[in-house]
DNA sequence: GATACAAGCGCAAAGGTTTGCGTAAAGGGA
DNA sequence: TCCCTTTACGCAAACCTTTGCGCTTGTATC
């Protein structure tokens, strides 16, 4: 009997003789209930440990306290301290978080965000795909009236709710610290530059430069086609064969930076003395790297509480509004022994 | 009027002038529907773009589609990969996963469990914290119907289908390598036993001294109380305080073996030909560290996907039967740089 | 001309919960 | 005794979809 149903309001409404109704009432402690038959309710509801059905609530009230948040990939430091956050503000506010990762797939972006709104989830949280070019699937989703927040990856001329991480800004900090330093030659290794990410943070490569009187030197910068350590291994093998005077590496991020370390030291540098280097991250393990490795902190944990605080705040202003938050967050240089003053 | 409403099977209706049922046998393209009505319903559904209501749906099936997931962490490398084999192996066969952090509270690891069971999601996969004693809210969930894979973390005496993976014999595939190597002076840095994971890992190590015939060192062993990489820091000041002499490192992780490597380096040892150093998890960053880390390779992927497989099983075969599949996946030690033979 | 059969569709229930409104009984005051 | 008010509860709709069963036509058969 209990073998595979839960108990519902018509259990026990049936075993007291009353209605539906009356149980539900009782439940919510309405004024209208006798205080007897409150305490026989009570009383089953507690025996048959009774919990009401999640999914009949939703398809009444059209609210199904799920906020769905889709990311590129799980599996990356910076994802998933993101979703940390978000989980953290979410929960409190007593929502339940799914999640999803769209492999960088824009055809699984598609189907998730399509997925979603079936599941009619109350608002989503979307760091789009780096092939996401096109938007009318986030806009279906708003037609459905659903918020959606975008996060980390800005998707220019798309109007909607945005927190983003001044990637400009770090890298700018990172290379303008390394010319202080002295370091006048300084390589750069970019990630796939039709990325906004890290077209932004070529760009904060090159005017620190410009803004510091250095010459750009193009041999210096390699443009490699991922951002996995595995790319930093090959960009820093074709900069050693360019044969180039070098004195710094400022990389695309922590990954490719330790690669690219691997072969600096294979090939007889020193680090930090011949070559500074400077990652992008603060990935958990660059600080205990060897030695350890000088990059850009970002906010991740905030990056993500600040994209479901925003979300929530719609669900508080039921107006959809016109008007589109737009966040930057500021990055921070971290220097450690990975980088130093020529001396 | 298309505001804020998905249009429903009932407004298609209305407008034909038929009645829902209708509607849906169109849809579903039953053969008591003529041609004309099904064109006419196809027609107007692909003007309005009707999607069924997923959750009424699941009122009606006493499905929903969804899977939950339960870590103790999601920003560790381990459990988000495992994450990812879940999700290809779920979304293949069209569930949909909701995926929840306990962070080792086991208040939390039962609210969350609760809250799954309200969903009445389909089945749901856990790696229970390691302050899981008491086995009630799983009971609990099998009670009501919704089956239960437990990976990663045993509970042992309780019964339930399992994924495990060997966390002894990783261990003592390492340090039998160490001993071949020529290392008789190996020290270990524990996790805290309490957890059986680390329990058997200083169990690998023990036997592996015993299965030698050589003798086990008790001033080589660091029990530590967590296992990050701070915690390896302290664990080999401790070491080094006392002393002893060592010329093998068996660390209970990877971020606890970098964490010592830190401090064994900064007090004048060389790694590997002073101390060889093996970690375990091989994390994404262990084979570009510097040395690159001698690790025991777990097979985190395949432990998600065949966890994912199991419970998919069980819908299959609606029977929950009492035969509970137990399966432990096997580890691989990966050499690198990090440990060498004492010559 | 009556019967059989098929095609094509609608009714209503089921899934579980909430809530506006209606109603019955009980109590009080006149 | 009559009326009004309060107390305590039930009805039914709403949320959306599926499906067994029954109903109405029209056509074919003898």
């Amino acid at each position: 009997m209990q073998k595979n149903r839960q108990t519902t309001i018509i259990d026990i409404a049936k075993q007291l003789g009353v209605s539906p109704s009356t149980v539900s009432r009782a439940l919510h402690n309405h004024p209208s209930i006798s205080a007897e038959t409150k305490k026989n309710v009570l009383a089953l509801a507690e025996k048959y440990s009774y919990q009401p059905n999640l999914l009949a609530l939703s398809l009444l009230n059209k609210r199904t306290g799920i906020i769905g948040i889709v990311v590129p990939e799980i599996t990356s430091y910076f994802f998933a301290t993101v979703i940390s956050g978000v989980q953290d503000m979410v929960s409190s506010a007593g929502y339940k978080l799914l999640i999803c990762q769209s492999n960088e797939s824009f055809e699984e972006e598609k189907k998730l965000l399509q997925d979603m709104a079936l599941l009619r989830v109350d608002g989503v949280l979307i760091s789009p795909t780096f092939r996401t070019k096109t938007f009318d699937h986030f806009d279906r989703l708003k037609s459905a009236g659903i918020p959606l927040v975008i996060f980390d990856r800005d998707c220019p001329h798309y109007k909607a709710d945005k927190v983003l991480v001044d990637s400009y800004d770090g890298a700018y900090q990172a290379v303008e610290y390394l010319i202080k330093t002295g370091r006048h030659n300084i390589a750069h290794i970019a990630g796939p530059i039709a990325f906004p990410t890290f077209k932004q943070r070529l760009d904060g490569y090159l005017n620190a430069h410009y803004d510091n009187n250095i010459p750009i030197r193009s041999e210096l910068i390699v443009y490699s086609d991922g951002f996995s350590s595995d790319y930093g291994v090959d960009a820093f093998v074709q900069l050693i064969a360019r044969n180039k005077k070098l004195d710094a590496l400022f990389a695309v991020n922590d990954a490719v930076a330790i690669g690219a370390m691997r072969v600096i030291r294979e090939n007889g540098y020193r680090i930090p003395e011949d070559i500074s280097v400077v990652g992008f991250d603060d990935e958990s393990y660059a600080q205990y790297y060897f030695p350890p490795l000088s990059t850009v902190w970002q906010p991740v944990y905030e990056l993500g509480m600040l994209s479901a605080k925003i979300l929530l705040d719609h669900f508080a202003s039921k107006e959809l509004g016109e008007r589109f938050r737009y966040e930057i967050l500021k990055p921070e240089l971290v220097i450690r022994e990975s980088s130093i003053s020529l001396s």
